[in-house]
DNA sequence: AAGTGGTCTAGACCACATC
DNA sequence: ATGTGGTCTAGACCACTTG
């Protein structure tokens, strides 16, 4: 009883080992929707006796996934795919003030749009040159002070239900945006059934465009920390691409190597 | 045979479990100086009988330590203690033109001086107010162009065969730092016996003093990423305090969340 | 061939959460 | 009381490295 046989419901991969590929297996069962974001997977012995494999390896392989951010297990509950990611504001990367303790920032939508998706964010979210796209620019306010401007770009096959409705006039939008939560991701999931498990932010540096200096309260061409994110779902959809300015001597990061 | 016992070997910690428990004793040994950095632990089954364990639970210690830098594992030679950090180098955060492909960086020393830290120096390296150290002024260089800047904090007690020697000229130094190699990390551990097992890097932005700037071939004033970092060995004694800059333009970083 | 770490199994018992 | 994941054990066999 080795890792030679194939007892029943685990293909053979060559060079892998059982519980890699089990929970290759169960990332693909996963990613296909067989168990929705929030719910609960079955049990370690179901699982086990389905996949015709030990316990252990059982384990192993859901060991794999939660290193992998795709599920996560609780002591007496059970095993649940993970609904989305926390704690990933931009604004972790920023030293501002603090206001009041365990304040939330405050977020102002400035714009809400429909237009052509400029190149990068066209290649990122996977869109045609020149296609459309929902656009949002976003100020985040602390103590009511700006300190975080963002232009985030959503594709409208899966954020149509965010974008302006063109027969309403704006200010009787039911869907007015100032009423929308600072937390985008869980609004993202309750409105659009979009779930946001990884995000990769990549960090540069630049300068203040006028308009931009403007929202801020800043002088034009003042150094501006950039950050650049791309947010995708559980397939590897890319869903959100985000671009986040602050000023540069806000900014400050760590990072821990061993 | 439950985790109630405790056969030989581990002491009870309460609320804790045998592996876990297991894991930090191994640690103490590997700190006190038991098995130096570069070399193997004892075989497994060894370990575990001496620990008076089952294998499966001093393989979950091992991977602890694993997981927290302490060791490395080698199938089929051994396990080993980690004998320092790799691929560390704060050029990481940097894009440069990488010059001719896999070319490493050049480095010169521009001054080695004995001269009393200051505040920041001082207490990352738990020294006395006024205390002196050994600080290393160092260019870093791609293709012949000055690209970073370093000041390196060293504390003489473990970095005395690194310090200019008063009886000597500098011209006739045998110890001539142009000689010294590109790395450091291996250097020290070479010239000094001190291994740095973990570097904490910590970004933030600023612009550059006049004599900064002439180093690096820039205008005054211009805007720099500040990378400070804290280097401790293998018992958390912080050993290298450095502070290396570079231009902003030429930042980037890349953080992924799950 | 011998020694090392890596994988897999089968079963027992513990700890947490819920009803 | 029941179901869930977490810990621990004991033993077998596989894969890699070295002499």
């Amino acid at each position: 009883m080795q890792q030679t046989s194939d007892p029943a419901g685990v293909v053979d991969h060559p060079g892998l080992a059982r519980y890699a590929a089990l929970a290759a297996a169960l990332r693909q069962r996963v990613v296909r929707g067989e168990w929705l974001p929030g719910s609960a997977l079955p049990a370690e012995q179901a699982l086990a006796a389905e996949h015709g494999v030990a316990l252990g390896t059982l384990r192993r392989a859901l060991e794999l996934l939660v290193e992998q951010g795709l599920i996560e297990r609780i002591h007496g509950k059970g095993t649940f795919v993970r609904s989305g990611i926390a704690g990933a504001s931009t604004l972790r990367f920023f030293r501002f003030g603090e206001g009041v303790a365990g304040q939330l920032p405050a977020s102002r939508i400035l714009s809400r749009t429909v237009l052509a998706a400029p190149a990068d964010a066209a290649r990122a979210l996977g869109l045609a040159p020149g296609e459309t796209a929902l656009r949002l620019q976003r100020l985040r306010l602390i103590d009511g002070e700006p300190c975080l401007l963002e232009h985030i770009w959503l594709p409208l096959d899966l954020f149509d239900a965010l974008a302006p409705r063109e027969d309403a006039p704006a200010a009787a939008d039911a869907d007015a945006p100032h009423d929308w939560p600072a937390l985008l991701y869980p609004f993202y999931a309750s409105r659009c059934g979009v779930h946001v498990q990884r995000a990769v932010d990549d960090i540069g540096f630049g300068v203040l465009t006028a308009p931009q200096a403007r929202s801020l309260g800043l002088a034009a061409g003042h150094p501006c920390a950039v950050v650049t994110r791309r947010a995708t779902d559980l397939a590897g959809r890319c869903v959100e691409w985000r671009v986040t300015r602050g000023d540069a001597h806000a900014f400050h990061y760590s990072v821990t190597l061993t």
